[in-house]
DNA sequence: CTGGATCCAGGCCGATACTG
DNA sequence: CAGTATCGGCCTGGATCCAG
């Protein structure tokens, strides 16, 4: 438990900032249902830009966690999955989506009553 | 699977930013070894600013994961520890800081692959 | 349809100095 | 010891325009 701490820390960490930016998981979690196609899942997820989606697939891509195929056809199409590898991340983090959608209301009152109580206490509470 | 399936997505997504960020996870996994006191997190974590931990600090304990206990002692101390609330995180933490510890070298070699590949076919591999 | 390039705003985070 | 306040840089991410 001591030795390597360190580096297993910084390794969630690095993880964690991978996965953890504002679309990866989404992506991942869609691409977990099978194969998409760029307006497809731009589609899907609605509020990103392209070039966010784009960002976000290069990165994945980067990582070895998603495969992009390319159809020379007219209009020219292109496909994204989840590799094998992309998959073994599916569970963790579908744990981790379990989690947030049973917690958030949990979260949300735990925040509440820490506004009322910061009030209460003379606490800055600058918003 | 299609009923609030965004809802779910967007809490996921929630948890990820709150949790996604430079040190919380590393906060709540010391934290998971048991109640800890503010320099000897900072001392822990080695890199952070006393600014970055009180603020993930305020933010863990403003969503109900983190207890904050105030000795009124000379000098004074505070003490930080992990909710129950908190604890419940703690699995799927660990759950993706396994993932991230065992695949950490397959994701170097695939980023490897990645700019390596991009030289072979012309792609414009601005580093 | 699938992106690349550019511009720009806002937030995150670090360094430093100061307080009780 | 345990914070708070302020300043400033960097990076993320959005909008828009352009290209294959």
């Amino acid at each position: 438990m001591t030795r390597g701490f360190d580096a297993d820390c910084l390794a969630t960490r690095e993880i964690l900032n991978r996965v953890g930016d504002k679309w990866s998981v989404l992506v991942i979690v869609i691409l977990g249902d099978g194969m998409r196609r760029f307006n497809d899942l731009k589609r899907s997820i609605d509020g990103i830009s392209q070039r966010m989606l784009t960002l976000t697939l290069r990165s994945l891509e980067r990582d070895g966690l998603v495969k992009r195929t390319v159809h020379p056809t007219n209009p020219p199409s292109v496909d994204y999955e989840l590799t094998p590898f992309g998959r073994t991340l599916l569970a963790p983090v579908a744990e981790l989506a379990l989690w947030a959608q049973r917690h958030r209301p949990e979260v949300q009152r735990a925040r509440d009553a820490y506004e009322r109580a910061e009030k209460g206490t003379g606490r800055a509470g600058k918003r």
